[in-house]
DNA sequence: CATAAATTTATAACGATTCTAAAGTAGAGT
DNA sequence: ACTCTACTTTAGAATCGTTATAAATTTATG
Protein backbone atom coordinates (compact mmCIF):
# COMPACT_ATOMS: atom_id res chain seq x y z
CA UNK A 1 0.00 0.00 0.00
CA UNK A 2 1.26 3.53 -0.97
CA UNK A 3 1.27 6.69 1.03
CA UNK A 4 -1.48 7.76 -0.94
CA UNK A 5 -3.64 4.78 -0.64
CA UNK A 6 -2.77 5.07 3.30
CA UNK A 7 -3.76 8.54 3.89
CA UNK A 8 -7.21 7.83 2.18
CA UNK A 9 -7.49 5.33 4.45
CA UNK A 10 -6.67 7.20 7.58
CA UNK A 11 -8.60 10.20 6.14
CA UNK A 12 -11.84 7.66 5.50
CA UNK A 13 -11.30 6.71 8.89
CA UNK A 14 -11.37 10.13 10.19
CA UNK A 15 -15.21 10.82 8.32
CA UNK A 16 -12.85 13.02 5.96
CA UNK A 17 -13.81 12.06 2.13
CA UNK A 18 -9.89 11.44 0.27
CA UNK A 19 -9.86 14.37 -1.88
CA UNK A 20 -6.73 14.96 -3.85
CA UNK A 21 -6.37 18.42 -2.25
CA UNK A 22 -6.36 16.35 1.46
CA UNK A 23 -3.93 13.74 0.19
CA UNK A 24 -1.45 15.92 -1.57
CA UNK A 25 -1.56 18.60 2.04
CA UNK A 26 -0.96 15.20 4.14
CA UNK A 27 1.67 14.09 2.13
CA UNK A 28 3.39 17.42 3.03
CA UNK A 29 2.39 17.51 6.38
CA UNK A 30 2.49 14.03 7.38
CA UNK A 31 5.12 12.49 4.81
CA UNK A 32 8.21 13.23 6.50
CA UNK A 33 10.42 12.07 9.22
CA UNK A 34 10.37 14.87 11.76
CA UNK A 35 7.32 16.76 12.57
CA UNK A 36 7.77 20.78 12.45
CA UNK A 37 5.69 23.70 12.12
CA UNK A 38 3.95 26.09 9.82
CA UNK A 39 1.50 29.13 9.01
CA UNK A 40 -0.99 28.91 6.64
CA UNK A 41 1.14 31.23 3.83
CA UNK A 42 4.40 28.50 4.30
CA UNK A 43 1.91 25.70 3.15
CA UNK A 44 0.49 27.10 0.47
CA UNK A 45 3.99 28.60 -1.09
CA UNK A 46 4.79 24.97 0.12
CA UNK A 47 1.82 23.66 -2.37
CA UNK A 48 2.97 26.23 -5.10
CA UNK A 49 6.37 25.46 -5.06
CA UNK A 50 5.66 21.46 -5.60
CA UNK A 51 2.56 21.23 -8.25
CA UNK A 52 1.05 23.04 -11.11
CA UNK A 53 -2.54 22.19 -9.96
CA UNK A 54 -2.88 24.55 -7.26
CA UNK A 55 -5.36 24.39 -4.10
CA UNK A 56 -7.85 27.23 -3.19
CA UNK A 57 -7.04 28.96 -0.20
CA UNK A 58 -10.15 28.45 0.94
CA UNK A 59 -9.76 25.00 0.84
CA UNK A 60 -6.20 24.68 2.79
CA UNK A 61 -7.96 26.44 5.36
CA UNK A 62 -10.96 24.20 5.30
CA UNK A 63 -8.29 21.10 5.34
CA UNK A 64 -6.26 22.56 8.41
CA UNK A 65 -8.93 23.35 10.47
CA UNK A 66 -10.43 19.81 9.87
CA UNK A 67 -6.96 17.86 10.71
CA UNK A 68 -6.56 20.28 13.60
CA UNK A 69 -10.14 19.43 14.73
CA UNK A 70 -9.41 15.58 14.26
CA UNK A 71 -6.65 16.18 16.20
CA UNK A 72 -4.13 15.75 13.42
CA UNK A 73 -2.27 19.45 14.08
CA UNK A 74 -2.49 21.52 16.99
CA UNK A 75 -2.83 25.07 16.79
CA UNK A 76 0.37 26.98 18.79
CA UNK A 77 -0.70 29.60 21.37
CA UNK A 78 1.45 32.67 20.22
CA UNK A 79 0.21 36.55 20.21
CA UNK A 80 1.43 36.48 16.20
CA UNK A 81 0.11 38.26 13.40
CA UNK A 82 0.06 34.61 11.67
CA UNK A 83 -1.45 31.34 13.20
CA UNK A 84 1.09 28.76 14.15
CA UNK A 85 0.72 24.92 13.47
CA UNK A 86 2.10 22.11 14.50
CA UNK A 87 2.05 18.50 13.18
CA UNK A 88 3.47 17.48 16.91
CA UNK A 89 0.53 16.90 18.48
CA UNK A 90 1.82 15.23 21.98
CA UNK A 91 2.54 17.37 24.74
CA UNK A 92 5.74 19.60 24.56
CA UNK A 93 6.77 23.35 25.17
CA UNK A 94 8.37 25.96 22.34
CA UNK A 95 10.92 28.00 22.25
CA UNK A 96 10.12 31.39 19.90
CA UNK A 97 12.94 32.86 17.64
CA UNK A 98 11.69 36.17 17.45
CA UNK A 99 14.18 37.20 15.07
CA UNK A 100 13.38 34.75 12.78
CA UNK A 101 9.87 34.42 14.02
CA UNK A 102 10.38 30.66 14.13
CA UNK A 103 8.64 28.30 16.75
CA UNK A 104 11.39 25.32 17.91
CA UNK A 105 10.64 22.37 20.05
CA UNK A 106 11.13 21.85 23.81
CA UNK A 107 10.28 18.86 24.85
CA UNK A 108 8.86 18.17 27.77
CA UNK A 109 12.08 16.28 29.64
CA UNK A 110 13.95 19.99 29.12
CA UNK A 111 11.04 21.83 31.01
CA UNK A 112 11.04 20.82 34.78
CA UNK A 113 7.93 19.39 36.16
CA UNK A 114 5.30 22.16 36.16
CA UNK A 115 3.14 21.95 39.39
CA UNK A 116 0.09 24.60 39.25
CA UNK A 117 -0.56 25.36 43.18
CA UNK A 118 -3.72 26.79 42.55
CA UNK A 119 -7.19 26.13 41.12
CA UNK A 120 -10.02 28.10 39.33
CA UNK A 121 -13.86 27.02 40.99
CA UNK A 122 -15.81 25.01 38.35
CA UNK A 123 -12.68 24.89 36.22
CA UNK A 124 -10.63 22.26 34.58
CA UNK A 125 -7.45 22.18 33.48
CA UNK A 126 -7.05 21.90 29.09
CA UNK A 127 -3.44 22.10 28.60
CA UNK A 128 -0.24 23.47 30.20
CA UNK A 129 1.65 25.54 27.78
CA UNK A 130 5.39 27.28 28.14
CA UNK A 131 6.42 29.27 25.85
CA UNK A 132 10.27 30.44 26.01
CA UNK A 133 11.36 33.64 23.83
CA UNK A 134 14.49 33.91 22.59
CA UNK A 135 16.50 36.82 20.82
CA UNK A 136 19.57 36.86 19.27
CA UNK A 137 22.37 36.84 21.35
CA UNK A 138 24.21 39.86 20.32
CA UNK B 1 -0.56 66.62 44.10
CA UNK B 2 -3.23 65.17 42.38
CA UNK B 3 -3.70 62.16 40.35
CA UNK B 4 -3.78 64.18 36.71
CA UNK B 5 -0.26 65.38 38.23
CA UNK B 6 1.37 62.42 39.13
CA UNK B 7 0.08 60.93 35.53
CA UNK B 8 1.94 63.84 33.92
CA UNK B 9 4.66 64.02 35.74
CA UNK B 10 5.57 60.39 34.79
CA UNK B 11 4.37 60.57 31.26
CA UNK B 12 6.64 63.33 30.82
CA UNK B 13 9.28 61.62 32.28
CA UNK B 14 9.20 59.16 30.21
CA UNK B 15 9.50 61.21 27.16
CA UNK B 16 5.92 61.50 26.26
CA UNK B 17 3.40 64.69 26.57
CA UNK B 18 0.67 64.85 29.05
CA UNK B 19 -2.09 64.88 26.34
CA UNK B 20 -5.72 64.54 27.76
CA UNK B 21 -6.61 61.65 26.44
CA UNK B 22 -3.02 59.91 27.32
CA UNK B 23 -3.73 61.18 30.79
CA UNK B 24 -7.44 59.80 30.76
CA UNK B 25 -6.33 56.28 29.66
CA UNK B 26 -3.69 56.49 32.57
CA UNK B 27 -6.58 57.20 35.45
CA UNK B 28 -8.35 54.10 33.44
CA UNK B 29 -5.34 51.57 33.69
CA UNK B 30 -3.12 52.51 36.54
CA UNK B 31 -5.35 54.62 38.74
CA UNK B 32 -6.82 51.25 40.70
CA UNK B 33 -5.54 48.57 43.32
CA UNK B 34 -5.75 45.95 41.18
CA UNK B 35 -3.81 45.16 38.14
CA UNK B 36 -5.88 43.76 35.60
CA UNK B 37 -6.14 42.34 32.09
CA UNK B 38 -7.65 43.84 28.28
CA UNK B 39 -8.07 44.04 24.48
CA UNK B 40 -7.93 47.48 22.88
CA UNK B 41 -11.93 46.35 22.43
CA UNK B 42 -12.41 47.02 26.24
CA UNK B 43 -10.72 49.59 26.46
CA UNK B 44 -12.58 51.82 24.05
CA UNK B 45 -15.57 50.79 25.81
CA UNK B 46 -14.43 51.77 28.82
CA UNK B 47 -13.29 55.14 27.92
CA UNK B 48 -16.41 55.50 25.91
CA UNK B 49 -18.81 54.61 29.27
CA UNK B 50 -17.42 57.29 31.36
CA UNK B 51 -16.62 60.30 29.02
CA UNK B 52 -18.64 61.91 26.74
CA UNK B 53 -15.66 63.25 25.12
CA UNK B 54 -14.41 60.23 23.55
CA UNK B 55 -10.82 59.17 22.29
CA UNK B 56 -9.81 58.28 18.29
CA UNK B 57 -9.45 54.63 18.14
CA UNK B 58 -5.85 55.65 16.66
CA UNK B 59 -4.93 57.24 19.31
CA UNK B 60 -6.44 54.30 21.86
CA UNK B 61 -3.59 51.77 19.99
CA UNK B 62 -1.18 54.81 19.95
CA UNK B 63 -0.69 55.23 23.44
CA UNK B 64 -1.14 51.91 24.59
CA UNK B 65 1.66 51.08 21.67
CA UNK B 66 3.37 53.52 23.73
CA UNK B 67 3.43 52.24 27.15
CA UNK B 68 3.91 49.00 26.30
CA UNK B 69 7.41 50.54 24.28
CA UNK B 70 7.72 51.97 27.80
CA UNK B 71 7.55 49.04 30.17
CA UNK B 72 4.12 49.82 31.60
CA UNK B 73 1.99 47.66 29.81
CA UNK B 74 3.17 43.99 28.75
CA UNK B 75 1.22 41.72 25.65
CA UNK B 76 0.48 38.60 26.69
CA UNK B 77 0.86 35.93 24.29
CA UNK B 78 -2.06 33.85 23.50
CA UNK B 79 -3.67 32.88 20.49
CA UNK B 80 -7.14 34.67 20.26
CA UNK B 81 -8.54 36.71 17.56
CA UNK B 82 -7.75 39.62 19.73
CA UNK B 83 -4.71 40.97 21.47
CA UNK B 84 -4.17 41.15 25.28
CA UNK B 85 -2.77 43.52 27.76
CA UNK B 86 -2.18 43.41 31.35
CA UNK B 87 -0.99 46.42 33.46
CA UNK B 88 0.65 43.80 35.71
CA UNK B 89 4.14 43.51 33.98
CA UNK B 90 5.44 41.92 36.61
CA UNK B 91 7.03 38.39 36.03
CA UNK B 92 3.81 36.11 35.59
CA UNK B 93 2.03 33.11 33.94
CA UNK B 94 -1.47 33.14 33.26
CA UNK B 95 -4.49 31.23 33.22
CA UNK B 96 -6.78 31.61 30.09
CA UNK B 97 -10.54 30.55 30.52
CA UNK B 98 -11.75 29.71 26.97
CA UNK B 99 -15.41 30.20 27.42
CA UNK B 100 -15.29 33.39 29.19
CA UNK B 101 -12.11 34.23 26.89
CA UNK B 102 -10.21 36.08 30.13
CA UNK B 103 -6.83 36.23 31.03
CA UNK B 104 -6.36 35.33 35.03
CA UNK B 105 -3.08 36.12 36.97
CA UNK B 106 -0.93 33.27 38.31
CA UNK B 107 1.50 34.10 40.01
CA UNK B 108 5.11 32.78 39.74
CA UNK B 109 4.82 31.37 43.22
CA UNK B 110 1.85 29.12 41.75
CA UNK B 111 3.67 28.11 39.60
CA UNK B 112 6.85 25.26 39.98
CA UNK B 113 10.29 26.76 39.63
CA UNK B 114 10.98 26.58 35.43
CA UNK B 115 14.48 25.50 34.39
CA UNK B 116 14.69 25.18 30.62
CA UNK B 117 16.99 22.12 30.29
CA UNK B 118 18.27 23.07 26.76
CA UNK B 119 19.75 25.79 25.01
CA UNK B 120 19.91 27.41 21.76
CA UNK B 121 23.22 28.77 20.21
CA UNK B 122 23.57 32.51 19.56
CA UNK B 123 20.05 32.68 21.10
CA UNK B 124 19.26 33.86 24.61
CA UNK B 125 16.26 33.36 26.26
CA UNK B 126 13.86 36.73 26.75
CA UNK B 127 11.08 35.68 28.74
CA UNK B 128 9.72 32.75 29.85
CA UNK B 129 5.61 32.29 30.06
CA UNK B 130 3.03 29.25 30.95
CA UNK B 131 0.07 29.43 29.84
CA UNK B 132 -2.94 27.36 31.30
CA UNK B 133 -6.10 26.56 29.33
CA UNK B 134 -9.18 25.80 31.37
CA UNK B 135 -12.26 24.99 30.67
CA UNK B 136 -15.99 24.62 32.36
CA UNK B 137 -16.19 21.29 34.64
CA UNK B 138 -19.10 19.93 33.28
C1' DC C 1 -26.68 5.84 -13.71
C1' DA C 2 -29.14 8.56 -9.99
C1' DT C 3 -28.96 10.92 -5.97
C1' DA C 4 -27.57 13.20 -1.81
C1' DA C 5 -24.07 14.87 0.88
C1' DA C 6 -19.53 16.55 1.15
C1' DT C 7 -16.02 19.34 -0.85
C1' DT C 8 -13.77 22.77 -3.59
C1' DT C 9 -13.55 27.16 -5.39
C1' DA C 10 -13.52 32.15 -6.42
C1' DT C 11 -14.78 35.86 -4.37
C1' DA C 12 -16.88 38.77 -0.96
C1' DA C 13 -17.04 40.02 3.72
C1' DC C 14 -15.11 40.68 8.14
C1' DG C 15 -12.42 42.61 11.81
C1' DA C 16 -8.33 43.78 14.19
C1' DT C 17 -4.62 46.55 13.39
C1' DT C 18 -1.78 49.88 10.93
C1' DC C 19 -1.12 53.74 7.84
C1' DT C 20 -1.89 58.42 6.08
C1' DA C 21 -2.04 63.06 5.95
C1' DA C 22 -4.20 66.96 7.73
C1' DA C 23 -5.41 69.61 11.92
C1' DG C 24 -4.34 70.50 16.68
C1' DT C 25 -1.28 70.93 20.82
C1' DA C 26 2.65 71.15 24.00
C1' DG C 27 7.05 72.65 25.30
C1' DA C 28 11.19 75.47 24.42
C1' DG C 29 13.11 79.65 23.05
C1' DT C 30 12.62 84.31 22.28
C1' DA D 1 2.83 86.35 25.50
C1' DC D 2 4.37 85.05 20.64
C1' DT D 3 6.74 81.77 17.56
C1' DC D 4 8.42 77.76 16.05
C1' DT D 5 8.82 72.99 15.74
C1' DA D 6 8.22 68.52 16.99
C1' DC D 7 4.85 65.69 18.80
C1' DT D 8 0.10 64.17 18.98
C1' DT D 9 -4.58 63.39 17.67
C1' DT D 10 -7.88 62.30 14.38
C1' DA D 11 -11.00 60.32 10.72
C1' DG D 12 -10.79 57.59 7.42
C1' DA D 13 -8.47 54.50 4.20
C1' DA D 14 -5.67 50.57 3.63
C1' DT D 15 -3.90 46.13 4.91
C1' DC D 16 -4.10 41.43 5.67
C1' DG D 17 -5.17 37.09 7.89
C1' DT D 18 -9.15 34.67 8.27
C1' DT D 19 -14.06 33.34 7.61
C1' DA D 20 -18.45 33.26 5.07
C1' DT D 21 -21.06 32.59 0.80
C1' DA D 22 -23.00 30.26 -2.79
C1' DA D 23 -22.35 28.00 -7.03
C1' DA D 24 -19.83 24.20 -9.33
C1' DT D 25 -17.69 19.85 -8.72
C1' DT D 26 -16.67 15.51 -6.68
C1' DT D 27 -17.43 11.55 -3.74
C1' DA D 28 -19.96 7.75 -1.86
C1' DT D 29 -23.80 4.85 -2.17
C1' DG D 30 -27.59 2.17 -4.03
MN1 LIG E 1 0.94 41.01 18.33
MN1 LIG F 1 -6.72 31.50 16.54
ZN1 LIG G 1 6.05 21.93 18.41
ZN1 LIG H 1 -1.44 39.04 34.14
Amino acid sequence: MNNKDIFAEKLRSSGLRPTKQRIKICKLLFDRKDTFHFTINDLNNSIKSITTEQISLATIYNTIHAFKNKGYLKEISINSDKTYFDTNVSNHHHFFDENKRQLIDLDDKHVGKIKIKKTLPGKKIKSIEVLVKVVNNS
